[in-house]
RNA sequence: GCCCAUAUGGCUCAGGGGUAGAGCACUUCCUUGGUAAGGAAGAGGUCGUGAGUUCAAGUCUCACUAUGGGCUCCA
């Protein structure tokens, strides 16, 4: 047996451990390295060595599961104690003494019924054996340290050199909001301590380009604890980059043949009753009086869509009508999930209802799929859909369900656009497309939503006059590109570290003259670049011209332009470009094609 | 909402039971410099909010507020 050997892989591509496979087992073998499977067994062997740890340390610890996950391993588990980060040393430090004691890892068998009894005094392993179905269940066995465990390990402690304990959280017994709540510890483990140590390097990287981090810096949004959690403000800056992206896109939507419609931000209850809210959504609503009537304000803005539609008759002609808004919404998120702009209590959507006949879903949305295609190349985002289907509770009728998933299926192979299917996963109403971003260190955010509805146009009595003049109802699609400009922003940010495109920029130029008597040229260049609607600003400050060209550098700003007596006298511009990362000379006329040109990039 | 942690001038952070410190930013002055921090002086906080313990509390305790890490990943 190969000293590095670890375990095997079989035909289904399960993982046998060295434990379970017996001396002449040939499957392929698992060496011990960084491999998918190698590391699944070194991080699962790396729990229960924490666990063995924790029960040294905690002796009345007792313990739920403790799996492998996307990132690394964690073990649920009960103590009287509170532990804090701080503990997490002393862990780490306990197992390491453990290893030194080179236990083995080993494995036995033993019958349900006596598992049972074995495990009589621990509630958690009787509610993990509670989910069992097998008859035999098996034991894994280091020093005293005895677990309840599917497998697979490695053979001993030895493999276990390079691991680390990243946090301590909560957990939800069985992920169950009403449950009782354990501790748990997360840790990341690798066979060798490079790998660990590049790991480590890699989070405070993506650390480095957390948008709160730059928001911060760069002024662009801020939060108050006076005012409210989840209600952020936007600072001039941030208000900038904001109006920008607003633009760009409404120029978009105007193109794609969309009207702009604005609805109250708040509305009578009734109304919330009428289309389902309230009792669906009133959890997350505000509500108020005002002169004895109840009010809601919107978490979503079809009603007013809706309202608006319904105000004059429409006729077949008229469709599919597209009515888009910056929509503001309210939403009472939970405390414990707000987070910087990805996550907030009051947002913008860029919201748009699209009443259509049946047969035209599947032309519209595939309008709209190639709007998001088009937003999301705009910015090299790489995302994936996901189509969800008839849930078990829904409205409407199959036929009419088929139609409109059919159409959401037909929009995306027609566009040669990969996605998956969310089975049972749609609205009550209908079923829906999700748009998901992998943002800078792969998390995965929704934020575009295409949704086909048919409950709303029933609720309200929306209508349409037919060609044979009978009355017909509307589809309407709901739909998302950016989700939110918040946790857009947010996600823009970290993508692009704040060093965001030219066009989208808060401030596109920052003009540094050297002395004072540049001061006039480089203001009425900054006039020039205002009309053609680029943001810039001139540095002169009382500060060194180093100085200067380091605080604007420091800003992000996309061109930073020296202007001295020659540029003056030559109508020219020194530019230091941070984006391509190079110096050079143009001329005043050259400069502003150049942006110009770059503003173009912005257009979709 | 729940678990754990954190909360000191605009920002980043040090301090620590006897009435607060640093760097950056800010203000003024000197300096007018050709591509990442020129120099000097100055102003600014009662230590998140409220209560309690104590002769005495930023410093200990409790509550609240806000922020951060978590709460699908099933022996």
């Amino acid at each position: 047996m190969s000293e590095n050997l670890i375990g095997y892989i079989d035909d289904q591509g399960s993982i046998i451990d060295t434990q379970s496979a017996g001396e002449n087992c040939t499957a392929a073998p698992i060496e011990f390295d960084n491999s998918e499977k190698s590391l699944e067994i070194i991080r699962h062997s790396t729990a229960h060595l924490m666990a063995q740890a924790i029960k040294e340390l905690y002796p009345d610890a007792q313990f739920f599961v403790g799996p492998v996950v996307d990132e690394g391993f964690y073990y649920d588990f009960r103590v009287n104690e509170k532990i804090g980060e701080e503990d997490l040393k002393t862990i780490e430090k306990k197992m390491k003494e453990l290893i030194k004691k080179k236990y083995k890892i080993e494995k036995y068998e033993i019958s349900k019924e006596e598992a049972l009894k074995k495990f009589a005094n621990d509630d958690l392993k009787l509610a993990v054996l509670s989910r069992i179905p097998d008859e035999m269940v098996s034991i894994y066995k280091q020093g005293e340290f005895e677990d309840l465990c599917r497998g697979p390990h490695v053979p001993a402690l030895r493999f276990l050199h390079n691991f680390k304990l990243t946090r301590v959280a909560g957990a939800y017994l069985g992920g169950d909001e009403n449950a009782e709540m354990l501790t748990r510890i997360y840790g990341i483990a690798f066979a060798d301590k490079e790998s660990l140590k590049n790991y480590l390097t890699m989070m405070a990287e993506a650390k480095k380009r957390d948008h709160r981090k730059i928001g911060a810096e760069m002024e662009l949004f801020m939060f108050n604890e006076e005012s409210g959690a989840g209600l952020p403000f936007w600072m001039p800056q941030g208000a900038k980059l904001r109006y920008k992206l607003e633009q760009i896109l409404h120029k978009a939507h105007l193109v794609r043949g969309y009207e702009p419609v604005r609805g109250p931000e708040i509305l009578k209850a009734d109304m919330w009753r009428t289309s389902g809210h309230y009792a669906c959504y009133g959890e997350n609503m505000y509500l108020t009086e005002i002169d004895g009537h109840e009010y809601g304000i919107k978490p979503m803005n079809c009603i007013g869509h809706i309202q608006i539609f319904k105000q004059t008759q429409k006729s077949y002609r008229d469709l599919p009508l597209r009515y888009y808004e910056y929509g503001v919404v309210h939403r009472h998120e939970k405390s414990g999930v707000l987070h910087g702009l990805l996550r907030v209590r009051e947002f913008t959507q860029d919201d748009a209802h699209i009443f259509c006949a049946p047969e035209q879903i599947a032309s519209e949305v595939l309008e709209v799929v190639e709007f998001v295609d088009a937003v999301m190349k705009l910015f090299n985002f790489e995302y994936t859909m996901e189509i969800s289907t008839k849930p078990e509770k829904a409205i409407g009728e199959d036929a009419v369900w088929e139609i409109a998933t059919q159409g959401l299926k037909d929009a995306l192979e027609g566009n040669s656009l990969p996605y998956t299917i969310d089975e049972g996963g749609g609205a009550f109403y209908g079923p829906k497309i999700d748009i998901k971003i992998t943002d800078a260190i792969g998390r995965k955010w929704q934020c575009g939503t295409i949704q086909v509805d048919f409950n709303l146009p029933e609720r309200f009595e929306v209508e349409y006059v037919a060609e044979d003049n009978s009355r017909k109802r509307p589809v309407m699609i709901h739909r998302a590109i950016l989700g939110s400009f918040e946790r857009f922003i947010g996600i823009l940010t970290e993508h692009y570290a704040g060093e965001f495109p030219f066009f989208l920029a808060p401030t596109q130029v920052i003009f540094v003259p050297i002395s004072e008597s540049h001061a006039d040229y480089a203001y009425a260049l900054k006039k020039k670049l205002t009309l053609e609607g680029i943001d810039s600003e001139v540095s002169d400050k009382n500060d060194s011209l180093n100085k200067r060209i380091r605080t604007a550098e420091k800003q992000r700003v996309p061109y930073v332009v020296i202007i001295g007596d020659e540029e003056v006298q030559n109508h020219s511009v020194a530019i230091r470009n941070r984006r391509v990362r190079e110096q050079y000379n143009l001329t005043q006329d050259e400069f502003m094609v150049e942006l110009t040109k770059q503003l173009q990039e912005g257009k979709i």
